[in-house]
DNA sequence: ATACGCCAAATTGCATGCCAGTCTTATCGT
DNA sequence: ACGATAAGACTGGCATGCAATTTGGCGTAT
């Protein structure tokens, strides 16, 4: 490569991984985090030079990406970061609501208790981001929430599946956290989900997490048509 | 490339679309079909030879299958067909039983009337199939079965985890299906599904397919207490 | 002035070559 | 004879070069 190593922000942390594993991470991580929204296009060459690799780490973790659904195909036209219509968000906010629901019955059965302090500490720093009406905070402990959930259900398949989907929505569930009022709600919602964990009442933990997710979908639902009403349609992928 | 394009099995039928597109639909097929076994390493040159490409399109595919989870890197010692573990299929069969509930909920509201026929007819093959004992042509069918609920559910989301999930145990189901009773087992309950989705219920839709899927893990179970009896181990991937 | 067509530049897709790490085998030493 | 170490082969990882296709622009003709 003639400009070789000449990457602005470079020589990161983990460079023990593969190539490619690593690229896939941060590009996961800047889509997670907002840095590259739904329908950003996704150039090889410059992604190449950005993480100082050659195209082919690129071309694979992105390969594995639009194997996830986080990024699609358009034939000759290169990929970009998946776009999700409205009725797709919707659907998303189903199956991720039933996934949640799953996980917490599950955890409340296997939770250990370096995840119940896991949990609850996630729960403090939410409520306390939430006192301080601290988005970004909010934002980063709600995931931290919801991922121990998932990872204290000791449900490996579940776990990943969920973690994609997590992934896939998050450019939009960031978006819904902006909504007035949506942070305070989540606590008290937060915590029926998590008493119920540490009851060990999976039926009651189960419908209390599927309905908070729902919720979530329908703060979306709002969102969207107060959008669409304020004639922001950027947002809105494609309405079909 | 020396030997070039001359390989034996070839002659592709859809050659429209990217090579590493085909080599990925190649190899989803084989490891339904059960050509090959999870556990199996996968080398890239052989791959590549095999299906008459270079190594670049063979790897690609392998990093989304590796994304979806079909296989397993195991560091420098290459690919392998991901192989499940005792833990990790009743888990999978958990997280199965809610998705194929969620997609017969929303079956019940969304299934167009092409579907009713597709679905319908599935039922009727597997019903043939099980009265004939074909447990190969039981298989087929059933799939399709599960298939065309998971399309009429209308939900892209959930279609693409479920067939994601349905590959990925799909090894460990088709040995199930030999499960001596299971067949017939299975038809009323497809019965009960199918009327409930044309009812328009989605509760009892629901209901119905999570235990019929759930049943299904049981069988699992049972059918690697007896194997562990008779002392074929080796389809026991790992007990932790 | 607009529309159609052709040419050029850019970008993706695939192939190949090289390198690094690992596993195997053979030889040497105890 | 057995074990350990080193050398070689094998396999995966990465970079780069080449081909094919699309896109954008410019020129010409109507």
């Amino acid at each position: 490569m003639k400009s070789s190593l000449r990457s602005v922000a470079e020589i990161p942390a983990e460079s023990t991984e593969s190539l490619s594993a690593n690229v896939v991470h941060r590009l996961e991580v800047e889509i997670l985090k907002g840095q590259r929204r739904p329908g950003d296009r996704l150039d090889e060459r410059q992604l190449a030079e950005q993480f100082g690799v050659s195209r082919t780490p690129v071309r694979e973790a992105l390969q594995r990406l639009a194997a996830s659904g986080l990024v699609v195909s358009r034939g000759r036209q290169g990929l970009q970061v998946a776009q999700l219509s409205l009725a797709d968000l919707l659907d998303a906010f189903s199956v991720a609501a039933e996934l949640e629901a799953l996980a917490s019955a599950q955890a409340a059965r296997r939770i250990r208790s370096e995840q119940r302090t896991r949990l609850e500490a996630a729960h403090e720093v939410c409520a306390a981001a939430a006192k301080a009406r601290d988005v970004d905070a909010f934002y980063e402990a709600n995931l931290e929430f919801h991922e121990t959930i998932s990872v204290a259900s000791h449900n490996r398949i579940l776990h990943d599946e969920l973690r994609r989907l997590t992934v896939k929505i998050s450019p939009y569930r960031r978006t819904i956290t902006y909504q007035p009022g949506r942070m305070d709600s989540s606590i008290p919602e937060h915590g029926q989900v998590m008493d119920a964990i540490f009851r060990g009442d999976g039926a009651a933990a189960s419908q209390v997490m599927r309905a908070h997710v729902t919720l979530l979908g329908e703060g979306l639902s709002d969102l969207l048509h107060f959008l669409r009403m304020s004639g922001d349609e950027n947002i809105i992928a494609e309405l079909t």
